[in-house]
DNA sequence: GCTCACTTGTGAAAAGCTTCACAATATTAG
DNA sequence: CTAATATTGTGAAGCTTTTCACAAGTGAGC
């Protein structure tokens, strides 16, 4: 029951989750692996092997209770708590993640802004007072926060990257495009939208080539 | 030489190209596996396994020349055209990737943008006039859309793909936590901040409860 | 020309992930 | 109580991806 656990089964609870909690929302109280399967894009057999790397969740028969494995996916994916979180660049990127209201919902609190720039530096976003990046790490101390975006540009994220994890930080969500180096046991995921993009670019034209 | 191609080697490809463009910068003229695997962190093998199944780039005992295979990777990707792209969400994100440099640098061009909102509708972002989302299958069909992007409410999602997909759109890009059904064919890449902070908290929980 | 140091390309082995198939178990109906 | 039906949990099989290891090719120095 603890093995490593693969990032495509992580992957995967979260849409297991958000299908909970559409199926809370619809009155349902008991779903089989069937249906989650379909509402996260996967097979029955697949559902089952991913619950099972946790525990036994279900009932022969019957499937699984809505409620009670929607409050098990939280605690396994560790959202029973509150994460605080330090946003690094207060650019288009970060403003979107800022304002994004899923993010609080979801148990996120932004604790910090800082940013580069000595003009957006001082100015408030609601009751956040945008601080200078030269602060981070007496920031990520003093707030503790544990998980840190980084939005900047490419040549900055890997200094930043570093003494975040320095004073402390846990997890980074990388927005720019390097691969950044971290410590061992320090979880790294990136977004990039070029490269999703430029995976659908490959796929069409790669059909194209086919067809 | 035409085998199914892995979603990861695609997304590696994505890594290398980006440490290419840094290479180039900086004066080099080959590059080693070794390197381009230390830039995209993976390894050497890897790289050259990825590239072998496109072709035999390098010179044994050199390297690869750096302006070549940039070249040649931005073939493969489908990068040596551009491409077209309607935005159907003219909120937070929307706006964020709008004023993304990086997007029509990288070969990208929004030619649309639309949004549900009759108060939004018909202002202008720059050149841009935003239509109503009634008009998306005009919009793709007469603008020639390739690629659509979803960011709009996840309940919405659904019915925009179909309507995107009939119209003509060849890949679409999801913002919203919802997996899509779409015809087989139509490549689908989904982008979910929340999906990725779920992923730093469940292996921060982890290491915890490991410790 | 010969040797040396270097680096690719690739078959084979290892590791990891997904699918299959079925025993085990739960509920409902008669 | 028995039969019929539904659905889980899981070992084993099948498939995919990564890592390993090395023959083959390349250029530099002498």
């Amino acid at each position: 029951m603890s093995r490593r656990v693969s990032e495509s089964t992580i992957r995967r609870l979260s849409y297991y989750l958000r299908a909970l909690e559409a199926l809370e929302g619809s009155g349902a109280a008991t779903v089989s692996s069937e249906e989650l399967a379909e509402r996260g894009g996967t097979t029955a057999a697949q559902v089952r092997k991913d619950l099972s790397q946790f525990g036994s969740f279900g009932k022969r028969g019957l499937g699984y209770a809505v409620k009670e494995l929607e409050c098990t996916l939280r605690r396994i994916l560790g959202l029973h708590v509150r994460w605080r979180v330090a946003l690094v660049g207060a650019g288009r990127i970060g403003s979107a993640l800022f304002e994004y209201p899923n993010f609080a919902q979801r148990g996120f609190d932004c604790v910090a802004v800082l940013d580069a720039d000595p003009a957006k530096v001082g100015s408030r976003w609601g009751p956040i007072l945008i601080r200078p990046v030269s602060e981070l790490e007496r920031t990520v101390r003093e707030l503790e926060a544990d998980l840190v975006i980084l939005a900047v540009p490419p040549e900055a994220a890997q200094d930043l990257a570093e003494r975040a994890v320095g004073a402390g930080a846990r997890g980074i969500l990388n927005f720019a495009a390097v691969q950044l180096r971290v410590p061992r046991g320090i979880p790294v995921k990136d977004v990039n939208l070029v490269f999703e993009m430029e995976a659908l670019s490959f796929a069409i034209t790669q059909a194209d080539s086919h067809a």
